[in-house]
RNA sequence: GGACAGGUGGGUGAGUGGUCGAAACCGCGAGACUGUAAAUCUCGUCCUUCACUGGCGCGUUGGUUCGAAUCCAACCCUGUCCA
């Protein structure tokens, strides 16, 4: 029996809950990857992380290559033994950076190198490097092809080389990652918003063969509409049986109405930079606890969760550490905001289970969508 | 009682004849954040107006000047030192 597999337990219409089995740890799908870039999660120890029901995490190849370094990761006994993380890990391979730090890299054929941000000192990132420091020096137990992150807003001739080239990427990573029974490697779908592109994409990647599907390149300015376009062109040429991962998305509606079009992985960093900043997120939208009318508010953020920061602190107390800057306020509040994915990942997966999956979805798109659009828009 | 120094917007504090409703920082008010160069960034913050405009305004009062936070006089207050 294969080390990895996915299963599929119940659908509702293109969304569906399952298991995905590693050797780590099950990850129950629909499931929300909470971003641990730095070999972090921002503000929170593994056990807060853990106690909010994530299964999985995530890590990243640039910067854990420029610090402290992948080789220096593997000397200390790989990334899950270094931070103390023993559930399964996903990396991503440096594909945002080459959008994120785009000034600050050169891409050729080969791959990228980045000019570190940290002291300016000179990085190559190729495919074959990518998969080195991921699977082998890191220790992922979900490693990314380096592809090549498509800025929105450039003209098709351009969509479609970057996309080719995040296809012939895909091929090398997949060469080099060879046979690793214990780790899996995802492909990532490019193609910009034209659903021609995405299509070849996604039939390329199929054709190469990989354990997992990602969608890259959305949530970069297009807007709420053209990023669901782009899934919709993009799902219906991948294989049902392999999971399927929207990089970066998104705000708890993105989420939904991805669910809701066959995707069964997310990641993004705003539960935590919001907790950072000072934005809770609730059922109701989300809020900013510096905001004065808090000042006074004895209530919790959310007394449904089981999770102490969301239900045994005043908003007022929020207000409080948020005012004085204190450090508890974005370890309380990334805790929150993780706490408050992971009840709706878990209330997603129980919805599509009992066939209730449509209520939920449409709930928070009356309350999210009504009037102005809800998230994402172009500015 | 005497000698110095100084009094600027909620705070600290620039500015010493026009370009000053007055730098900067803080505070305060609000917004943004989507595979993390983010414990960050942006905007607003005298009154009045949707806006135009107008009205106050750099301790107080009076003066010099076309024009004053800036120069002069008196007064009030604060700090340090001496008695």
């Amino acid at each position: 029996m294969a080390e990895f597999s996915f299963h599929i337990d119940a659908h509702k219409g293109a969304a569906r809950t399952g298991r995905l089995e590693t050797p780590r740890g099950t990850i129950r799908t629909p499931a929300f990857m909470p971003v641990g870039t730095a070999g972090t999660v921002k503000a929170l120890t593994p056990d807060q992380v853990r106690s909010t029901g994530a299964d999985i995490i995530l890590g990243n190849t640039y910067h854990l290559m420029l610090r402290p370094g992948a080789e220096r990761v593997a000397r200390l006994g790989g990334l899950h033994d270094f931070m103390q993380w023993e559930k399964p890990i996903l990396t991503d391979s440096g594909g945002f950076q080459v959008w994120s730090l785009a000034k600050l890299r050169k891409m050729t054929e080969d791959g990228v190198v980045f000019q570190s941000h940290i002291d300016g000192s000179k990085h190559s990132l190729t495919p074959e490097r990518a998969i080195e420091i991921q699977a082998a020096l890191l220790g992922a137990d979900i490693s990314m092809q380096l592809d090549d992150c498509t800025a929105f807003g450039v003209p098709k001739a351009d969509a479609e080389k970057s996309m080719r080239l995040s296809t012939r990427w895909a091929q090398r990573c997949k060469t080099a990652f060879g046979d690793r029974p214990s780790q899996s490697l995802f492909g990532i779908v490019q193609g910009s918003v034209f659903p021609d592109l995405r299509q070849a994409s996604a039939e390329a990647l199929v054709d190469i063969g990989f354990d997992g599907y990602a969608i890259g390149g959305l949530a970069v300015g297009e807007g709420f509409d053209a990023m669901l376009e782009a899934i919709e062109a993009t799902t219906p040429h991948l294989p049902l049986s392999r999971p399927r991962y929207l990089m970066g998305v998104g705000k708890p509606i993105d989420i939904l109405e991805a669910v809701a079009r066959g995707i069964d992985m997310f990641d993004c960093v705003l539960p935590t930079r919001a907790g950072r900043h000072g934005q809770a997120w609730t059922d109701d939208g989300p809020i900013n606890v510096k905001n004065a009318r808090y000042a006074e508010d004895k209530s919790a953020l959310d007394e449904s969760l089981d999770c102490p920061a969301s239900r045994n602190f005043s908003r007022a107390y929020f207000h409080h550490l948020f005012k004085a800057q204190e450090l508890l306020g974005p370890v309380l509040l990334s805790w929150h905001n993780i706490a408050y994915y992971q009840g709706l990942m878990a209330r997603t997966r129980a919805a599509i289970a009992q066939g209730s999956f449509e209520g939920l979805r449409r709930s928070f798109r009356d309350r999210w969508c009504a009037g102005e659009a809800a998230s994402g828009d172009a500015e």
